[in-house]
DNA sequence: TGCTGTGAAACCGTTCACAGCT
DNA sequence: AGCTGTGAACGGTTTCACAGCA
């Protein structure tokens, strides 16, 4: 499938660029174009004619020189790339409004991902059902479900002082990665690929560039 | 309040380490904590403490010598840098799951962020309110609200087709800042501050890592 | 003595520019 | 002729190591 062994270490900011150049091949595809160059590709979704190239490098050779790129094909290179070939099946914990909205959402529902089951350790929750009609179950059944159905990822709406535990959980019930929602930064455990996304850490960046470009007295130099 | 100007351009890694460094120091200053070195925090929080001293000094000089840093001190100081110093005046636009959960969340609503409204398009949902009892308002009565309230940043849960337009919506009513959770790739508007916040580029990224880690034929080299 | 603040070095990712293939 | 794939130059960030001050 790869022309390349990939390299030892891709940075995120390529995976990223890869997961946003999907997107864009999805639309052509959707709109029938046949074969596309990193220019008309950088020019139509905003992105680096160069760097979409030297991303593509990372695995192997998939244009055509004095051409570009049938649409289709990268498409389907890109997904093998990003391991999104194949279903991947998802749990979430915490049935708060988050963990709920997430577990219902489309985006965690659509391009093989798939969340199966929501989870949270509140008498009142368990056994009702989101909006979805997602069961909401005990956190004890975790392990059990999550073998039965092969379940890969762990996406975490629980309070931040659970999460350490919540990752130990899931590493025992064979789940291989951890999206953690709680605003702590959850330590890399041997064996878990983990991702933490703060939303506080979105706002207060906001807030740093609103007080940067202009919305408080100036400081005078001491 | 700050030693020095500012530099040019402050990385986003730089503002989303401070904004970790300051939850850090939030910690220590509920524990009582008086004085802490770069070498401790980087220790205990898992950060680094050469980076630490290099991301403060960009802002001043806000340590003693052979001491440490003050908590509370520093813990002022970067509320400051990271214009958490005054309240953020928020409004979210779509009224789904997702952005009735962000609404609701205590993320959106603390260390001086606050939700004031939430709109959506959708007559059925126009007039109701969310589980906190927030107002789902009319997205045509945004300006009227945006300007009464003084509303610093805009949060869209909106479907893609709809952030472009949202976006021009939001600054003509005098919003200055944009976290947009579509997935779409918001491009820079002139006078706002952009932040893209795709979900699906989160499991995406694990789903990458999964498959770099050997839960895939591996491919044989060419 | 001990820790901050900071030049200098090392590292990494991005951009450039063109050789090479179709 | 045209566009990819890529070595080389560039720029920015991280790490190192120590001078300087409490």
């Amino acid at each position: 499938m790869l022309d390349k062994d990939p390299p030892e270490s891709v940075s995120e900011a390529t995976t990223h660029r890869l997961s946003l150049l999907l997107r864009s091949l999805r639309i052509l595809d959707g709109e029938g174009v046949g074969t596309v160059s990193s220019q008309q590709l950088a020019e139509r979704f905003g992105l680096n004619a160069a760097q979409i190239r030297k991303d593509l490098a990372q695995f192997g050779e998939f244009g055509i020189r004095g051409v570009g790129y049938r649409v289709p094909d990268l498409k389907e290179k890109l997904k093998w790339v990003l391991g999104l070939d194949r279903p991947r099946t998802v749990v979430v914990l915490g049935a708060g409004h988050l963990g709920q909205a997430l577990a219902d959402s489309k985006n965690f529902n659509s391009e093989g991902f798939k969340v199966v089951a929501l989870f949270d350790n509140d008498r009142r929750k368990i056994g009702g059902r989101s909006r979805t009609d997602l069961p909401i179950r005990d956190i004890a059944e975790l392990p059990v479900v999550a073998r039965a159905e092969s379940v890969e990822i762990g996406v975490l709406a629980i309070p931040a002082e659970a999460v350490p535990s919540a990752a130990v959980v899931l590493r025992n019930a064979g789940v291989r990665a951890i999206l953690n929602f709680a605003p702590i930064t959850l330590a890399p455990v041997p064996g878990l690929e983990v991702k933490n996304v703060d939303l506080t850490l979105f706002l207060e960046n906001l807030s740093f560039r609103l007080a940067a470009t202009g919305d408080r007295p100036r400081p005078k130099r001491g």
